[in-house]
DNA sequence: GCCAACGTTGGC
DNA sequence: GCCAACGTTGGC
């Protein structure tokens, strides 16, 4: 079972959004880096857990806690010409683009990003290094188990 | 709104 | 396959 740390901007998909939706899940729909899409076909599983992050927003930081609630399937956005995200080189017989489901797990208060900055044993989080803008990052255990022990409080 | 970093595109 | 142009991200 593996960490990670998936960025939403508040104004399209808040914690209290997804706590809000029916089953509390949603799915993770709008990745549209290579990067980010083989982490969730290649890497992810149900039962891995995620630090939902708040980005692009007056308060960036981790927002609270989800879990991923299926493997990668193809993004029903991409296909959706109404959508944004919508992608015309995209085929259904060769999907490019894919999604995990996720579900709400808790609400933490929120962790601000300086505060994440402030603490040496975070340093190498990918999250922190110089112009990461990857949407989907690992988090390392040593670096989840050190947010949740010293960070983290339930809201 | 600015701007640096980075990914993607497309002409050659 | 190179690389310049362009678009996007996201903190500030």
């Amino acid at each position: 079972m593996r960490y990670w740390l998936m960025k939403s901007e508040p104004d399209d998909c808040s914690i209290d959004d997804l706590a809000a939706m029916p089953q509390q899940t949603v799915a993770w729909h709008g990745v549209r880096n290579y990067q980010a899409r083989n982490f969730m076909r290649d890497s992810m599983r149900p039962g891995d857990l995620a630090f939902f992050y708040h980005s692009s927003c007056p308060r960036p930081g981790i927002a609270g806690i989800a879990q991923v609630a299926s493997l990668a399937y193809p993004d029903a956005s991409q296909f959706d010409p109404a959508s944004r995200f919508f992608d015309p080189k995209s085929v259904p017989e060769q999907p490019r683009w894919l999604n995990v489901d996720v579900r709400f797990e808790r609400k933490l208060e929120l962790i601000p990003l300086l505060e994440l900055r402030r603490h040496a044993a975070l340093a190498k989080m990918r999250l922190l290094q110089p112009a990461s803008r990857l949407s989907i990052t690992p988090v390392a255990p040593e670096e989840w188990q050190f947010i949740l022990a010293t960070l983290a409080r339930d809201a």
